[in-house]
RNA sequence: GGGCGAUUAGCUCAGUUGGCUAGAGCGUUCGGAUCACACCCGAGAGGUCGCAGGUUCGAGUCCUGCAUCGCCCA
C-alpha cells in the first residue's frame, strides 16, 4: 500500500524514462548473442540507417518505433534478438550541407580550403567528419530516448573501415566478373560545386530567353533539294558539339497520326477544351501546305546520306531520320548534340553517333576534339569563353556575321537549377563507372554456386517466387518494375566525402593505343618501367584485375587496376607509382545495399553473420524500394547467396499539416525529442503506432510551443505571418517557405505577445529568446492513454495488498471474472496475428479496447464493491455487491478479484510493453513489489521476470482454458441491460448519484441465469435494488426500455407521456428496420440465391424484431392516449 | 505520358472472403468534482461511404469510366 502512494496521481514520464533507460541498458537486454548456430527462433533487423545530415524528425521516429515494437516483442517471445544500429554517410547531401555552411561562415569554396587540392579535399574530409560526429551522437541520442533496444555496442557507420574493406571485397568481386564496367552518362553538372547531382537536387524555373533559327549548309545539294536546313535552338553554343540533324523519317505519316489522335480528343472534348483542339487540327492543315513537301524531300535526303556543313567549326555531319524530329514544330529539322542534352543523347545512342564535349567542368568552352582524336583548329577561338554568356554572344555574332542566322524569337524556357548552388545545371557527358544488372550472356555466378541470368533477374526471382515477401503485398510491383527495367547502375560521384573507388589507373595517348600499336602489354609493361623501376616486389599486375577502356571523345585510351582487397602491400605500390587513384567516390546506395551484411561482419564469417544472416524483415518507406531494397537483395545474393531477409515491410509516411512528407532536407521535420518533452517518450510511440495503419499515410498537424507562456501557435499560421513579413520588405519568394524558414515567432497569447527562436534558428538567438518546441495535439491520444493506464495500475496497487496466488478453477470465479479473462485470451491471438502481419494500429486498437473498455470500463469497475468488502465496511452495505453475503465469502471473492486484476494487469503490461516500453517497464517493476507472486495456477501461468524487457509473452494462441464463448455471450446481453438504464436516466435527468429502482422482465428459463449475473446491473447503473421476474406489467411513471428479449422498467422517473415519446420513436425505428427485412425476405432471389444461414439469420432476425414490436405496441395501448 | 494509392461523421482515420441499423479517436451537445484517473466517467447528436454506370438476390467492399488529391518513374 504504502508502494501505491509512491505514483504520482498524474503519470510523469520525465520522471521515469531515463531510470528505465539505464536498467535496461545495464542489465544488457539489447545485447545479440549468438549461440553458433541458427535456429528458427532468430530473430533481427538491421535500421534502415539515418544519414547523419541532420538531425531525425517523426518520419524516422515512425520507424523506428515500429522497428523496436518488433524487436521487443521477439525477444518477449523468446526470440534469439538482433537489432543492428547504425548510420549512413549519405554522400552529396552531407556534404552539401557541410560545404553550404563553409560557404556561409567563412566565403571559401571546398577547393579554398587547402593549398593543394589533396589538402583542400583532406580538410573537407576532415570537416564532413566532425559533422557526422556530431549529428551521429544526436541522432543515437534521439533513439535512445524514444526507447529504442537496439545492439548500441554493434553501432556502426556506413563509412567505417570494417564497411569500407567490405566494399572494397564486392567491388573487387564485381569488377573480376565483369560486372563494373566505365562508361558515359549524361549527368546534371553543377558547373559551380563542380559535380554531378541527382535528379531531385535540381528545381526548374521558367526564364525568358530566345528561340535562335540558324541555317546549315547542305553539302553538294541535288537538283530540286535546298541548298540549307534550317534548325532552331535555345542554347547556340552547344551547336559547336551537333553531329547531325534529324528530321522526321515519315512527316506524312507522323502528321495524319497527329491529327488524328486530336480528332479524337475533339469528339469527346468539352466545350472549353474544343477551341485549343481546334486550333491545333487547323495547325497540321496549314503544315501539311507549308512544310510538308520540303519535309518529304528532306527525310528522302536523309535516307540517301546527305550531310550538311556545321558551321565555325566546319564539322561534316549527316542528316538522319528520326523520330525525335517533330514535323509540327518549327521547320521539323532538329540538331543533334548528344553530349549536351538528354533527348539528343538517346537520338546518339540508337544511331551509333559520337558524342562531342564541348563543356569542361568548371563552366567554359572546352577546345574540341573531334571523333578521329584530332582537336578542331576552329574551335580554339572559343575555348575559355564562359559557356553560356560569352561562349553564347560569341556563337550568335559569328553565324550572324556569315549570314546564317535567319531569325531570333523570344521565349520562355525551362532551366534547371542546382538546389544545392542555385546555379544553371548543364547536361554534360562525363566518365561514369558502372554495376551491370542486366542478364549477361553466359549468365552469373552467385556466391555459393548458384547461377543467375543478372543481378536484376537474380532480385526479381527471389520475390516472384515468394522468398522475399513484402507487406503490403502492392508494393512487389514498384520494385518488380523497376528492377524489370534492368539498367545499368551508375556507382561513381564526384565527391569527395565517400567510399574512394578501390581503382588505380593511367591512361595511354592516342599513338599508344592498343589498337594502335598492337601489343598491349608491351604498352603497360614500358609504362613499368617508366613508372616505377624500383619496385623490388615486382609489380603487383597479375593480380590486379585490369581492364581497358576507350573514350571516344578524346581518343584515349585508360587502364585500370582494381587491386585485391586486404591487400595494402598493392595498394601502397600502385600508389608508389604516379598511377593515380580514381578521384571518384561510390554512390552511398553502394555500401547501403551492403547493409545486411556488411554490419554482421562480412566479409569474415563472423559468429553473427552466421546467426544472424537473412535477417528477418526490413522496416522502411516506399521511397527507397527502389533505390535501396532492391539493390540490398541484388547485392545479398550476389555477395551472400542469400537474401538479405524474409519480409520487407513498408510503413506510411509522416506528412505535416498540409500534406507534405516530411524530410530532411525540405525543412519541415519535427524533431521527436520536442514530443517526448511535451508527452513522453510512450505517447510519442503510442501515438504513431495508433496512426500506422495499411494504406494511409500519417498527416501531423504541427503547433509552437510559446518558451514563455505555454500558448499553442499553430506552424501553418506562423509561416503565413512570416510570409507577409518578407513581402512587406520587398522580398521576391521563389519558392514555398518552409518551416526551416522560420527562425523567429511572435507567440499570439494576448497577454504573453514574446517573441521566440524556432529549432532553426541559429544558437544566439536560441540563447536571447528562449526556443519555442514544437508539438502536435495528435500526441494527447498518447499522452492519454499512458496517464489512464498508470492510473489503472494505481488502482490495482491500492487493492493488491495480500494478494495470493492460489491454484483456481473456474468454479472460482465470479462471470466477471470469466469474462474478463475470456476477453484477455481472445485479446492475446488476435494481438499475435496483428503482429505477424504489421497491423500496428490493429495491435494498439486490440489492447486498447481490451485494457479501457473491457478492464476498467466494466471489470475494475464491478471490482470495486468487493474490495470494499475487504475493507471491512458494515456487511449490511453489500446489497450492491456479488451475491454471497457473509464476511468469509467476501473474501474469498475479494481475493479472485486480486488475483484476476493481478493477472490482467501483468499481462497488459507485457503485452503494451514493446508499445509503451517505459511506463509498463515502471508498472511492472511496482507491480513485483505489491505482488510478486501473480498468475492463475491451474488455468494460465507465466514465469515471473525482474525485467519487463524480458519477460515471457502471452502465448500466441490464448489461453484454452479461459476461453469461454458463452460468457462472452451472456455479458453483453448484460452490457445491454445496464447501457439501456443508463439511456434511460440520461433521457429522464436523473443525477447519476441518485440510486434507482428496477424491474427485469424475461423469459422463465432466463431467470435464473439472470438472478446471478444481476449484480453487473446493481453495479453499473447504479440501481438500489432490482427484480427479476417473467411478468410484470409496467408501473405507473416507470420509464421502460427493451432490450432484446428482455423488457426493463425503471420506477418513478418517468410519466406516462414522455413515455409515450419514447415508445413511438422506439416503434418508428423498428418499423424502418422491419420494413427492411420484410423486403428482403420476400425477394425470391435472394431466399433462393443467397447463403442458407444468411437467410436463417435474416429470419430470425425479423422475428425478433417483430416480437419486440409487438410488445412495444402492447405498450403503447396500455399507455393509452 | 506510365505505375501505385487515396476520396467514408466537423477533423484524422478503421471497415478482413460482398450479407444484421457503416465504426473509432478527437471535436461538439447534455449530465457528472465519484472513493484510480477531469489527461476522467456516463449519455446523445452527427454519414445519400467523391461522381456516373455495371455485375449481383444484395455493393462502402467487385468491375468500367470520370473528377480531385498524393507519391514513384519517365
Amino acid at each position: 500500500m504504502a508502494d501505491a502512494a509512491n505514483l504520482e496521481k498524474v503519470y510523469d514520464p520525465r520522471s521515469v524514462e531515463p531510470e528505465v533507460y539505464r536498467r535496461w541498458e545495464e542489465s544488457g537486454a539489447f545485447a545479440s548473442r549468438p549461440t553458433g548456430e541458427r535456429d528458427e527462433k532468430t530473430f533481427c533487423i538491421v535500421i534502415p540507417p539515418p544519414n547523419v545530415t541532420g538531425a531525425l524528425h517523426l518520419g524516422h521516429a515512425l520507424n523506428n518505433t515500429l522497428q523496436d515494437i518488433l524487436i521487443r516483442w521477439h525477444r518477449m517471445r523468446g526470440f534469439n534478438t538482433l537489432w543492428q544500429p547504425g548510420t549512413d554517410h549519405a554522400g552529396i547531401a552531407t556534404q552539401a550541407v557541410v560545404e553550404r555552411r563553409i560557404r556561409e561562415r567563412e566565403g571559401k569554396s571546398r577547393h579554398e580550403l587547402g593549398a593543394t587540392p589533396q589538402e583542400a579535399r583532406e580538410e573537407l574530409v576532415r570537416r564532413i567528419w566532425a559533422w557526422k560526429d556530431e549529428y551521429e551522437k544526436r541522432i543515437l541520442s534521439q533513439l535512445k530516448l524514444m526507447g529504442c533496444s537496439c545492439d548500441w555496442d554493434r553501432n556502426r557507420f556506413t563509412l567505417d573501415e570494417g564497411l569500407a574493406r567490405a566494399v572494397r571485397h564486392i567491388f573487387f568481386k564485381l569488377f573480376k566478373d565483369g560486372l563494373i564496367f566505365r562508361g558515359k552518362r549524361l549527368v546534371n553538372w553543377d558547373t559551380q560545386l563542380q559535380t554531378a547531382v541527382a535528379d531531385d537536387e535540381v528545381y526548374h524555373e521558367t526564364v525568358k530567353g530566345h528561340f535562335w533559327h540558324f541555317r546549315y549548309p547542305v553539302i553538294n545539294p541535288k537538283p530540286g533539294e535546298p541548298d540549307h536546313v534550317v534548325i532552331a535552338t535555345t542554347r547556340p553554343e552547344t551547336m559547336l558539339a551537333d553531329v547531325a540533324v534529324a528530321v522526321n523519317g515519315d512527316p506524312e505519316k507522323w502528321l495524319d497520326w497527329w491529327e488524328g489522335v486530336q480528332k479524337d480528343a475533339l469528339a469527346t472534348a468539352t466545350a472549353k477544351e474544343r477551341a485549343e483542339i481546334q486550333h491545333r487540327i487547323d495547325l497540321i492543315e496549314a503544315r501539311r501546305q507549308t512544310h510538308l513537301p520540303a519535309l518529304n524531300i528532306l527525310a528522302a535526303m536523309a535516307r540517301d546520306g546527305r550531310k550538311v556543313m556545321l558551321p565555325l567549326v566546319n564539322r561534316e555531319i549527316p542528316l538522319i531520320c528520326d523520330d525525335w524530329a517533330d514535323p509540327t514544330l518549327g521547320s521539323g529539322c532538329v540538331k543533334i548534340t548528344p553530349a549536351h542534352d538528354a533527348n539528343d543523347y538517346e537520338v546518339g545512342v540508337r544511331h551509333r553517333l559520337p558524342m562531342i564535349n564541348v563543356l569542361t567542368p568548371d563552366g567554359k568552352v572546352a577546345p574540341i576534339v573531334e571523333p578521329d582524336g584530332s582537336t578542331n583548329p576552329a574551335s580554339a577561338t572559343y575555348a575559355g569563353l564562359e559557356f553560356s554568356t560569352e561562349g553564347r554572344a560569341k556563337v550568335v555574332a559569328d553565324l550572324e556575321a556569315l549570314g546564317l542566322v535567319e531569325r531570333i524569337e523570344d521565349r520562355d524556357t525551362d532551366i534547371g537549377h542546382s538546389d544545392r548552388s542555385k546555379t544553371p545545371i548543364e547536361p554534360y557527358l562525363s566518365d561514369q563507372w558502372f554495376v551491370k544488372t542486366a542478364d549477361v550472356e553466359s549468365g552469373i555466378t552467385l556466391e555459393g554456386g548458384a547461377q543467375a541470368k543478372g543481378l536484376a533477374q537474380a532480385a526479381i526471382d527471389e520475390v516472384e517466387s515468394g522468398r522475399i515477401q513484402v507487406f503490403p503485398s502492392r508494393y512487389a510491383k514498384s520494385y518488380l518494375d523497376w528492377l524489370g527495367e534492368k539498367r545499368d547502375w551508375c556507382i561513381s560521384r564526384q565527391l569527395w566525402w565517400g567510399h574512394r573507388i578501390h581503382v588505380w589507373q593511367f591512361t595511354l595517348g592516342i599513338s599508344q593505343r592498343p589498337g594502335h600499336q598492337g601489343n598491349t602489354r608491351r604498352n603497360i609493361d614500358s609504362h613499368i618501367e617508366r613508372n616505377q623501376p624500383q619496385n623490388p616486389e615486382g609489380w603487383p599486375w597479375s593480380e590486379c584485375v585490369n581492364q581497358t577502356f576507350g573514350d571516344s571523345t578524346t581518343g584515349k585510351h585508360t587502364w585500370f587496376h582494381c587491386p585485391p582487397p586486404d591487400r595494402e602491400d598493392i595498394v601502397q605500390s600502385l600508389q608508389d607509382s604516379n598511377d593515380q587513384q580514381d578521384p571518384d567516390v561510390l554512390d552511398t546506395w553502394f555500401s547501403s545495399a551492403l547493409w545486411p551484411f556488411s554490419t554482421l561482419g562480412w566479409p569474415d564469417e563472423t559468429p553473427h553473420l552466421k546467426q544472424y544472416y537473412p535477417t528477418s524483415v526490413l522496416c522502411t518507406e516506399r521511397g527507397i524500394i527502389t533505390n535501396w531494397v532492391a539493390r540490398m537483395v541484388m547485392f545479398g545474393l550476389y555477395a551472400m547467396g542469400k537474401k538479405p531477409f524474409d519480409h520487407v515491410y513498408i510503413h506510411p509516411k509522416i506528412l505535416d499539416w498540409r500534406g507534405e512528407t516530411m524530410s530532411k532536407s525540405k525543412g519541415n521535420g519535427v524533431d521527436p525529442v520536442d514530443i517526448i518533452h511535451t508527452h513522453g517518450a510512450d505517447a510519442l510511440r503510442y501515438t504513431l503506432a495508433d496512426m500506422t495503419t495499411q494504406t494511409q499515410d500519417i498527416r501531423m498537424p504541427v503547433d509552437y510551443v510559446c518558451p514563455h507562456c505555454g500558448q499553442l501557435i499553430e506552424q501553418g499560421a506562423a509561416l503565413k505571418i512570416e510570409e507577409q513579413h518578407r513581402k512587406s520588405r520587398g522580398e521576391k519568394l521563389d519558392r514555398k517557405l518552409q518551416p526551416a524558414d522560420v527562425t523567429r515567432v511572435t507567440c499570439t497569447h494576448k497577454e504573453c505577445g514574446k517573441a521566440f527562436a524556432t529549432q532553426w534558428a541559429d544558437a544566439e538567438l536560441k540563447a536571447e529568446l528562449g526556443i519555442g518546441r514544437e508539438t502536435s495535439e495528435k500526441f494527447e491520444i498518447g499522452r492519454n492513454f499512458c496517464n489512464k493506464l498508470w492510473n489503472a495500475a494505481r488502482f490495482a496497487f491500492l487493492n493488491l495488498e495480500g494478494v495470493t496466488c492460489r491454484c483456481l478453477t473456474l468454479d472460482d470465479l465470479l462471470p466477471e471474472d470469466r469474462w474478463i479473462l475470456a476477453q484477455l485470451s481472445a485479446t492475446i491471438r488476435r494481438a499475435h496475428t496483428c503482429i505477424a502481419n504489421y497491423q500496428f494500429s490493429a495491435l494498439v486498437k486490440e489492447l486498447r479496447e481490451f485494457f479501457w473498455d473491457c478492464l476498467c470500463d466494466w471489470y475494475i469497475e464491478l471490482t470495486k464493491p468487493r474490495f470494499v468488502v475487504q475493507a471491512s465496511l458494515p456487511a449490511t452495505c453489500h446489497d450492491t455487491g456479488p451475491g454471497p453475503s457473509s464476511a468469509a465469502a467476501d473474501t474469498a471473492s475479494a481475493q479472485t478479484a486480486r488475483q484476476v486484476l493481478a493477472f490482467s494487469l501483468d499481462q497488459i503490461l507485457r503485452l503494451f510493453h514493446p508499445v509503451i516500453p517505459f511506463i509498463t517497464e515502471r508498472l511492472w517493476n511496482q507491480l513485483n513489489d505489491v505482488a510478486p507472486q501473480r498468475g492463475l495456477p491451474g488455468l494460465a501461468d507465466l514465469a515471473m521476470s525482474d525485467l519487463l524487457i524480458t519477460a515471457e509473452l502471452p502465448p500466441v494462441g490464448g489461453y484454452d482454458a479461459l476461453d469461454d464463448p458463452h460468457i462472452l455471450e451472456v455479458f453483453a446481453d448484460l452490457q445491454d441491460v445496464v447501457r439501456a438504464v443508463r439511456d434511460l436516466r440520461a433521457q429522464c435527468k436523473v443525477s447519476p448519484k441518485d440510486k434507482v429502482t428496477a424491474v427485469v422482465v424475461l423469459p422463465e428459463d432466463r431467470l435464473a441465469a439472470f438472478e446471478s449475473h444481476k449484480h453487473v446491473v446493481l453495479r453499473m447503473a447504479n440501481v438500489a435494488s432490482l427484480s427479476v421476474t417473467s411478468n410484470a406489467k409496467r408501473p405507473p411513471n416507470a420509464g421502460s426500455v427493451r432490450v432484446g428479449r428482455t423488457h426493463v422498467y425503471v420506477l418513478d422517473i418517468s410519466d406516462d407521456d414522455a413515455e409515450r415519446q419514447r415508445t413511438i420513436k422506439a416503434l418508428d425505428s423498428l418499423a424502418g428496420q422491419i420494413a427492411g427485412k420484410e423486403k428482403k425476405l420476400g425477394n425470391e432471389k435472394f431466399v433462393a440465391n443467397a447463403d442458407p444461414q444468411v437467410v436463417e439469420a435474416e429470419r430470425e432476425r425479423l422475428d425478433e424484431l417483430v416480437r419486440q414490436r409487438a410488445a412495444l405496441q402492447e405498450h403503447l395501448a396500455e399507455l393509452g392516449d
